[in-house]
DNA sequence: AAAATAAAGTGATATAAAGCACAAAAAGGT
DNA sequence: ACCTTTTTGTGCTTTATATCACTTTATTTT
C-alpha cells in the first residue's frame, strides 16, 4: 500500500511548479526547502490531510485538484473549496494552533510536497517579502471562501447551483466545458443543499437549455442567463 | 459635524492599546507608524469603512466594539463578526485588490487609528517577525469566521440562536451577563435568520429559563443546556 | 458477462422558517 | 409631556427545500 506513494526528488530550484512565494526566494533559501522537503503522489480519492490532525509539515499542492472539506457530523460533509495546483494547503491552520481545521482529499492523482514547518516559518520570519506573498495568498483565499459562503447563505437553491456551475467554469477549470470531479452528492455538499434538490435543479437547467449535462460532463450554454440566475439568488 | 472627531495625538510608543504585532517593532519602526498615522474617534452607529471603498490607510481599532458586515442587497445585511478592540480592520482586503470587501460601523463610541498603508506594508516586508504576527492574526480571524459560518449553515434556528448567545457571552464580552450592542434585527442578521424567528426563539429560551432577557440586557442562566442546544443544532 | 453495489433521478409528503399584517412597547425628537 | 418613529412581539399563511421511498441507470467486482 505505502509503496504506491512514489517518492521522487528533483531539486526545488528547477521545479516548474514553484509557488509565487517560493519564486522570490534566494538560492540558499530555496536550498533550505530543498533539503527539508519531499515530494509524493496521492491517488484519486485518498485523503491528504485530516481535520483535527497536528501539522508537522506544510503541504504544497504541486499538481492536480484537491477538495477542502469538513465533516460536522459523520453523515454530513461540507465542501469548502476546490483547491487548484500551486497552492499551500491549510495555511491558516499553520499559524494558529497548528491543528488542521479542514480535511483535504485528492480529486485526481496529485503531486504534493511536504515541507518542514519550522523551515517554512523561519523563512517567513527571515524574509518579509516571502511573508508578504504568503499573506497575499492567505488573504485571497480567506476573501474568496468568505464570498462564496456569504453568497450561499443569502441565495436560494437556483442561485446556489448557478454559482457552483460558474465556480467550476470560471475558477476551477476556466472553460465552459468541463468534467465535474465528483458525484452529485458532493456537488450538493459544495453548495449545502440536498442531493435530490441539486439533481432537480441541474436537470431543470438542462431542460431550459442553460447547460448541457451528461453524467459528469457539463457544458455552459447560456452564460448570461446563468449569471442572471446567480445574481437574483 | 467633522469637529466631533477629536484628533488627539500621543506617541505610538507609550500607547496602552498597541497590537501584538506592533509590540515587537523597534523604536525606529514605531516612529515610522507614529509619524504616519493619526487617531480619531467614531461615534456609535457611524460607519468607519465602506464596503467597496479603496484603502489608503489601514485602520486599527484601539478601543470599542465594531460590527463587520456586508450588504448583498440594499434591504439585506449579513453581519460577519463583532470586532473587539486591538484589531486591525479588514486586513485581508489590504493584501488583495486593496478594495475593502466588508463594511465596518461603530457599535459604541470607538477610537481608531489610521495608518498609512505603504508604511504598514513596508514594515511587513522589512520585518518578517512583524509579518508573522500579522499572518497569525489574519489566519485566526479567517478560521474563526469560517467556523462560525460553517456551523451556521449546518444548524437550524435553535442552534444558531444558541451559538450567537454563546458568541457574545464567551468571545465578545467574556461574561454571562451582557448588554446586546444592537437591535433584534441585527441579532438576526448575525445568524442569518428573520427578525421574527430570532425573537421567537429568544423568548422561548427565556420561557424555559435558559436565559434572562430584558430589552437588550441578557444573562445566560443555563450554560450547559445552551451548549447542548448549540451542539445539537 | 453477470451479479452486486453505488449513484442518479423522481414523485409525494412533511416541515422549518420566512413573510405578512398588525398590535404593543420603547426610544427619540420637539 | 406629547407626538412620531423605531423596535419588538404575535398569530396566521405561505413557501422552499429537506426527507422519504422507490425506480432507473451507471459503475465495480467477481
Amino acid at each position: 500500500m505505502f509503496s504506491d506513494y512514489t517518492i521522487t526528488k528533483q531539486t526545488c530550484h528547477d521545479c516548474k511548479d514553484k509557488s509565487c512565494a517560493a519564486a522570490i526566494l534566494s538560492k540558499s533559501e530555496l536550498d533550505q526547502i530543498n533539503f527539508n522537503s519531499r515530494e509524493s503522489q496521492v491517488k484519486k480519492g485518498e485523503i491528504i490531510l485530516h481535520e483535527g490532525s497536528l501539522t508537522s509539515h506544510i503541504i504544497y499542492l504541486k499538481t492536480g485538484l484537491v477538495k477542502e472539506f469538513v465533516k460536522p457530523s459523520p453523515d454530513r460533509e461540507q465542501i469548502l473549496s476546490i483547491v487548484k495546483q500551486h497552492t499551500y494547503l491549510g495555511l491558516p491552520s499553520l499559524f494558529g494552533d497548528r491543528i488542521n481545521h479542514y480535511s483535504y482529499s485528492a480529486l485526481d492523482n496529485v503531486k504534493v510536497c511536504y515541507i518542514d514547518i519550522n523551515v517554512f516559518n523561519n523563512l517567513i520570519k527571515k524574509n518579509g517579502q516571502f511573508a508578504y506573498e504568503i499573506l497575499v495568498s492567505v488573504s485571497r483565499d480567506s476573501l474568496n471562501n468568505f464570498h462564496r459562503f456569504i453568497n450561499q447563505s443569502q441565495k436560494r437553491i437556483y442561485g446556489r447551483v448557478a454559482d457552483a456551475i460558474l465556480y467550476f467554469g470560471r475558477i476551477v477549470y476556466e472553460s465552459n466545458e468541463f468534467c465535474l470531479p465528483f458525484t452529485r452528492k458532493e456537488f450538493a455538499d459544495l453548495i449545502g443543499v440536498s442531493r435530490e434538490s441539486a439533481t432537480r435543479v441541474l436537470l431543470k437547467f438542462k431542460e431550459e437549455g442553460i447547460i448541457e449535462i451528461k453524467g459528469r460532463m457539463m457544458e455552459i450554454l447560456k452564460m448570461e442567463l446563468l449569471e442572471q440566475i446567480s445574481r437574483k439568488g
